[in-house]
DNA sequence: CATATGCTTCGAACCGGTTCGACGACGAAC
DNA sequence: GTTCGTCGTCGAACCGGTTCGAAGCATATG
């Protein structure tokens, strides 16, 4: 394989001089930067990275430490990961894709190893066991997901209880009295899915300061269970006019069950659902939704994330913790009710 | 940061020594492979990656080239990326994720960089402009999807044209005379998916060997235009009594469609897919399929690429192109026609 | 007793980049 | 005609590992 020497050669320079002559860190005659590209042409040079990044400790790789829990929606993560391997990729990085179920454990791994000059966490927990170890770690972090503690951490999230008030006010807004939220399954929150909770207890509040019933279940993730509980939800408060869908599984089962049932969306029956507009088009639901443009927090977690590896070492900037803001998304499926 | 000359110092010996206890590769004395353990483990020593793979021009990490092609099923593609990632990590490597839509430059960058060790390619077309690349390029690759030359490649795929002849016996076992096959779109086709061909030709050429007749047609792979699609099928062959699809969006969309046409399966129609299990599972879907396996696929390639790179330079082993027989997996979909 | 043998350990070179300090040449200023 | 500053280039050191050849030492052998 060639390498620097080889092209220092080629254009009749030391190697030091080849060296400045492609990173123009230094002052280099016109004609000899000129020889030295086109050996660099004719030769293919590439620089060997292990060896760059030993002389940089820059790698030029990033961390992306997804973890696919049991009864989450795989699909959704796989927006996120194009999010961020596309930022990536834009601001001149590479993607360590690490998918391991000892996150904590493959964190120290990537970052003490010096593989990597930073890491995005996925679907951060309220008590995410990595943050330790991202705390220890030599390189900064962002995270998708909002834990209880962000002191020293840069972090993106959706504004889920500005969700929450949002589904209940446009119901409200139309005229509705009572509506039936369904969440996650339970064993999502209880793991430290707390958006799940952020959404639920905003909405809640929301439904009591405008004088309304909002009856908020858990709801399955697996079929056949999805269509007996949501089905189950149904008879139990006949009288709702509203639902509000937290849950990706409910919602795509939703149309046949409305159907077998033989309900209208809106005439008989109000849906607001809270999924990404990807999802949306992929299941062709037709719901309106509240949009969780994961890409969009992916692309903001990565361009922090870059921001801060190329402060000065030492000079921190101060640390951020920011909502994007929901956007109700309007596909036809609300109306006053009968 | 801690680095092997701080363990050697601590431990009383050369750097030399520190590096042979650790990799076994010299004999050393038991009290100072204690010692050094000692070392490591007081001090929290972890080889610096990018010095390693200078010295041993190894990096550990394989690349893992995906390409999201439109109007592809995104979500699908998530499979092997896990089954590739998880069986990565079992023999020791990490994965780099490359999603740049141009990759045959992409490819060149992390083969001539020397950032990967070896790479898998997904989603291979026909003549797929990685390939030349990966032929160029020092590190050897594996394939998943067949491409028109395996000529020094390891390639894995589905047997397609297999599936298509089950697809095609089972409903002619149960009697069926006329059946309706539902591809991916057209386009799909146009831009190499050879796959589409190769399941949907075979599946010809059963039925006319089984003397029964196939309506072989493209379907759309978006909302609204799949719904309006598979409407103007059914409409053109009422005499139909067998659906096969291949084709995920139509596959999702159906059951939606036939409960709206007042169709019931299997009575009325009798219906096999082909898609993963993991994507009926996702889906809810309750047709019979033939699963693609997208996990063991990844596997498969991930270990017979591993299996390539430790193979002594020059001692080549003979390149396989290997086929995983389709399974149909029974929900029930199916029965004798009316 | 001299030499061969085996077991441990060490020193030095090497992988392929980057970067610091120094040096020679040249033109400008005094 | 010195002196100074600037520009362009070079040599050497360094990053943190691995690995080869050799050396030290104890024991076995002739």
């Amino acid at each position: 394989m060639v390498n620097i020497g080889d092209v220092a050669r080629a254009a009749g320079v030391s190697r030091s001089t080849a060296s400045y002559a492609l990173s123009g860190k230094r002052a280099i005659s016109a004609e000899v930067r000129e020889r030295v590209d086109e050996a660099v042409k004719t030769l293919g040079y590439i620089p060997n990275a292990g060896a760059r990044a030993l002389a940089t400790s820059q790698t030029m790789v990033l961390g992306l430490l997804a973890q696919f829990l049991e009864d989450e929606f795989a699909p959704a993560m796989l927006q996120y990961i194009l999010g961020v391997t596309d930022t990536a990729r834009e601001l001149g990085y590479d993607i360590l894709l690490v998918t391991e179920a000892d996150g904590a454990h493959a964190l120290r791994r990537i970052t003490d190893s010096r593989m990597v000059d930073g890491v995005v966490l996925l679907n951060v927990a309220e008590h995410d066991v990595r943050l330790p170890a991202l705390r220890e770690a030599p390189q900064p972090g962002a995270l998708i997901g909002l834990p209880a503690d962000c002191a020293g951490l840069d972090v993106f999230d959706l504004d889920f209880p500005e969700a929450g008030r949002m589904m209940v006010d446009h119901l409200h807004a139309l005229g509705h009295r009572e509506l039936v939220l369904i969440s996650q399954p339970e064993h999502v929150v209880t793991r430290g899915g707390a958006y799940v909770w952020r959404l639920r207890d905003a909405a809640l509040e929301q439904a009591q300061k405008r004088g309304i019933v909002l009856h908020a279940v858990f709801g399955e993730s697996r079929q056949p269970a999805v269509g007996r509980d949501v089905n189950a939800v149904l008879d139990a408060h006949p009288s709702a006019t509203g639902l509000l869908v937290h849950n990706e599984a409910v919602a795509a089962a939703l149309p046949s069950i409305l159907h077998e049932r033989g309900l209208t969306v809106p005439t008989d029956l109000s849906v607001v659902g809270r999924y990404s507009d990807e999802f949306a088009k992929t299941f062709s639901l037709p719901f309106s939704s509240i949009e969780s443009a994961p890409d969009r927090l992916g692309r903001m977690a990565v361009r922090q994330l870059v921001r801060r590896i190329g402060l000065p070492a030492g000079r921190e900037e101060p640390y951020v913790v920011r909502f994007i803001s929901p956007e109700l998304v309007d596909r036809g499926s609300t109306a006053p009710p009968r």
